[in-house]
DNA sequence: GCAAGGTC
């Protein structure tokens, strides 16, 4: 480049017009700096000169507001009914400047004319990329000439902007080809799916849930994975079925306190199991101490704070929306208080002043004096902040950037945002909260029991981070080898839980973790779901899909597509990637996926019947076809306390007992799947209430029931009827929901079993069959051996068949089998458990994850999930009697009735 | 009347 000579006109753009101001005031260092409007309200012009490697530039500045143009059909194909919406696969498109973007367009236009050089100052990021392109082609147009260079920075800063413009750079055609790609890709599916989808399903009387006006079913690569998420966990909680189990607690009780000991084993799902080992505790109660360890912890504070960060703890602290959060955060920032507020970014470049943003806030009435601590040297307080491994490359993590006690026209939310930015870079920059942890753990008949305790010892930056807290528990003092007989000793009860709904800050972790969406849109997505009608927010802040969210992701799925899921999603995004590094060309990869798309899109329209019946399931139809009979009553509805309880026949052919407020009411009782008829008769039950609940007659498919049970039944679905209970837990439901969760619970099961089939027999060694169903375990003598047993010294030798450990032959202390002997795994990670005659007479069976009792192959059970605090945890345990069969009739052990377990005892403690 | 991505 020539040094000297005559100035050239140089016209500059950013992507905002923020950072057209901050990069014109650190390049003109606000001397000489003249500032005038442009065509557009926002986009101002800045003036200044400035030397690029010598060469004397008058500097002109100014911006966009992102993209400039948008990508639509022409106008030909943009009328709904202008085309079949699979055309919408090859129609021509077209690039244009919106109506709202003209004026800006015409200032690039007007100063592009007496310019020789265009410099583009857009973030450094594909959709910057794609921007400058479209900067470039809208100047290029009014003067040919014009020499492009782009500018690349990675924040605003003095060194890295002027660093950026001695070193121009071409602009990267790649960059923006992905954009391209992803643009039009977006552009096809979306319309061609919502048009097919809105238009099909129009007839459905959808009014009650959305107003009056004409409902559009959007379809999206991003919000309708979005709502996948929410209904996929939806249909995980519909699909758990609530399971006893069985647990022993210990406390002690001393002068310096309490301790709560919990059973390492966790919980057992076999209340038989429970039983015998609680009483061998009874009996020889007497805890000793094993273990007592001591240890530092430290609880870390959290990264800088990154846009998604930012959007889940306002969720978690404040309550607030993602979009509600992103638009006080844009204020925030437009007015200078924190910085912007869009970033990936959750670590500090290495020329941040810190300490200068800290002592900002040393004034703060309620933070200044940590800021003021931090800042003291002595008080040892500070740490370079650690980083979240994320990194833009465009802005810093979010921080504040002005001191403020609050403003008078600030919000609470304002408020909140702020003090939430703040605290948290405070936080960021502080040692972390040291705790001492104490580990105690005492063994009672073989069976350990474990208790902790913590004590903070420095708070740190838990001082000015008040969102987050660290529970410290007190415990007495134990030495090992201490003896102590606990204060209580109990077996309890539980349910396991389903997990929770969804909530905002969960929905955007699968979001991030997907890759759906960026961190300037995400929550846009999220409140599409709402507007659309296809998912509500509950009072808690968690999703819940509607019947028209449900009902979409349901056809989709029952087509077999998983165009619900994020996958499509990711596989675009890695095509975008190849097409950014020059891997694939932009043209290929269009042809590709579109080509794909639209075969998809062809076969989901032969398959349409599959969402209208998911429709149909919820609901009612203008031309009166496929109408369901409303049936016989069975009982009032319980919930609704309006209207009936009728049995009815689902779409599927499956008989259930349904409220007819449906949808309105949900209540509905699923009868098992192996009744071929069932009639309401006129007898009622004469213990359940509220009455009357009126009998049916079933009748059973005699090779889907067990044999025992009758193929005739008058049954009653109050509650009260057992043989229908064990029915529905043998041979499942015709509920649609259990079968549903193949999603993320069944395939990983599937995982699981499929793992379990290629691990080799643990009797024979071969591979093909798993040791449960090894044909060598059906011969006694052949057996015993096997096993490990010796026959000759009656000793224990057998080795658990899950883990491999040991066992250790007990004697069972209860009323049914007292005396009885059994083997137990002596791993405290494992439940292993045989009687020892079942193990002579090889009829043993083996263990199976999550059975117990009479229930079924886990396998034939789909979505089965155990949620809450036992979800994964499986005793493993099976009680087999000598004859091979499961041993049923759980029963209070105190007693010994039927009607109650040991907790609910009313003999109990006497 | 359709997407997702910028930003005001």
């Amino acid at each position: 480049m020539a040094g000297g000579g005559r100035p050239i006109n140089v016209l500059n753009v950013a992507e905002k017009p923020s950072v057209a101001k901050s990069v014109a005031g650190i390049l003109s260092k606000n001397q000489g700096l003249r500032i005038r409007e442009g065509r557009s309200r926002y986009n101002k012009i800045y003036e200044f000169n400035y030397s690029i490697r010598g060469q004397p530039c008058h500097m002109l500045m100014t911006s966009v507001t992102g993209h400039l143009m948008e990508l639509d059909f022409d106008e030909r194909y943009r009328k709904w009914h202008s085309c079949d919406p699979a055309d919408l696969y090859h129609a021509p498109v077209r690039k244009h400047v919106p109506e709202d973007k003209k004026d800006i367009k015409k200032t690039l236009e007007e100063e592009a004319r007496r310019c020789q050089w265009l410099v583009l100052w857009l973030d450094c990021d594909r959709e910057g990329e794609n921007i400058a392109f479209e900067v470039i082609e809208v100047c290029r147009a009014v003067n040919c000439h014009l020499v492009l260079r782009r500018a690349r920075f990675s924040a605003l800063i003095d060194r890295e902007i002027h660093q950026a413009v001695q070193n121009l750079v071409d602009p990267n055609q790649w960059f923006a080809d992905a954009v391209d790609a992803r643009q039009e890709i977006d552009l096809r599916i979306g319309a061609s799916f919502t048009r097919f989808q809105t238009m099909l399903l129009k007839n459905f009387h959808i009014d009650s849930v959305t107003d009056d006006r004409n409902l559009v079913l959007s379809y999206g690569p991003c919000q309708f994975p979005t709502l996948g998420f929410v209904v996929e966990r939806y249909w995980e909680i519909q699909a758990h079925e609530s399971e006893e189990f069985w647990t022993i607690n210990c406390s002690h009780k001393s002068e310096e306190g309490t301790a709560t000991f919990s059973w390492m084993r966790g919980h057992l799902f076999d209340y038989t199991s429970a039983v015998i080992i609680y009483e061998m505790c009874v009996q020889e109660p007497t805890a000793t101490v094993t273990k007592v360890r001591q240890q530092e912890k430290l609880k870390y504070p959290p990264y800088p704070l990154s846009t998604i960060e930012l959007e889940k703890r306002a969720s978690r602290y404040f309550r607030m929306s993602s979009e509600h959060t992103m638009k006080v955060a844009e204020d925030l920032y437009q007015a200078g208080f924190i910085s912007y507020p869009r970033t990936e970014t959750d670590s500090f470049s290495s020329g941040t002043n810190l300490h200068g943003i800290v002592q900002e806030q040393i004034g703060h009435p309620d933070w200044g004096p940590y800021a003021q601590r931090l800042l003291d040297h002595a008080a040892g307080l500070w740490r370079n902040p650690g980083s979240g491994g994320h990194d833009d490359k465009a802005h810093p993590p979010i921080h504040p950037t002005k001191f403020s006690s609050g403003e008078s026209r600030w919000s609470q939310d304002h408020c909140k945002l702020y003090e939430l930015v703040v605290r948290h870079f405070l936080a960021c920059v502080s040692q972390p909260a040291v705790g001492a942890e104490t580990i105690v753990e005492i063994n009672i008949a073989g069976e350990v029991f474990s208790t902790s305790g913590r004590v903070i010892l420095a708070k740190n930056y838990l001082d000015v981070y008040r969102f987050e807290s660290w529970g410290g528990l007190v415990i007495p003092t134990y030495v090992h080898g201490q003896q102590f007989i606990p204060t209580t000793l109990t077996l309890d009860s539980g349910v396991t839980r389903p997990p929770p709904l969804l909530s905002e800050a969960d929905l955007l972790s699968c979001m991030d973790k997907a890759g759906i969406g960026t961190d300037a849109t995400m929550h846009d997505h999220i409140k599409k779901l709402l507007d659309r009608f296809y998912a509500i927010k509950d009072a808690n802040t968690r999703f819940a899909p509607t019947n028209i969210g449900e009902a979409l992701v349901m056809g989709y799925d029952d087509m077999g597509y998983e165009l619900w899921k994020p996958n499509l999603r990711s596989m675009m995004e890695s095509d975008m990637k190849e097409v950014s590094v020059g891997n694939k060309s932009k043209a290929d990869v269009l042809a590709n996926c579109l080509q794909q798309m639209k075969a998809c899109f062809l076969d989901a329209r032969l398959k349409k019947v599959k969402l209208l019946e998911a429709m149909g399931i919820f609901f009612e139809r203008s031309g009166g076809e496929d109408q369901q009979a409303a049936g016989e009553v069975v009982r009032q509805c319980g919930i609704c306390q309006e209207s009936n309880m009728v049995l009815k026949k689902s779409r599927d052919g499956n008989l259930m007992v349904g409220c007819l407020a449906f949808p309105q009411c949900r209540n509905a009782v699923w009868l098992p799947g192996s009744v071929s008829e069932a009639a309401v008769t006129t007898n009622t039950c004469n213990s359940c209430t509220p009455g009357p609940v009126y009998l049916i007659q079933f009748k059973f498919r005699q090779h889907e029931i067990p044999p025992g049970f009758n193929v005739n039944h008058l049954g009653c679905i109050g509650g009260c009827d057992e043989t229908l209970r064990q029915l529905i837990e043998i041979c499942g439901t015709g509920s649609r929901i259990p079968a549903r969760g193949r999603g993320p619970t069944a395939s990983s099961n599937n995982g699981q079993q499929s793992n379990h089939r290629q691990r080799a027999c643990i009797y024979c060694q071969q591979m093909g069959h798993s040791s449960s169903d090894c044909p060598s375990q059906f011969s006694g003598s052949r057996n015993a051996r096997a096993n490990g047993m010796n026959p000759q010294s009656g000793e224990s030798s057998i080795q658990c068949t899950t883990c491999g450990t040991p066992c250790v032959l007990r004697t069972a202390n209860t009323a049914n089998n007292r005396g009885r002997k059994f083997y137990s795994c002596s791993s405290q990670e494992c439940n292993f458990f045989v009687w020892e005659d079942d193990a002579k007479n090889g009829t043993r069976r083996m263990p199976q994850a999550g059975v117990s009792g009479s229930a079924s192959n886990p396998s034939q059970r789909g979505g089965r999930s155990r949620g809450g605090q036992s979800r994964g945890h499986n005793t493993g345990m099976t009680f087999v009697s000598a004859t091979g069969d499961p041993i049923s009739g759980r029963r209070c052990y105190v007693c010994g009735e039927p009607s109650h377990f040991a907790n609910a005892c009313p003999n109990r403690g006497s």
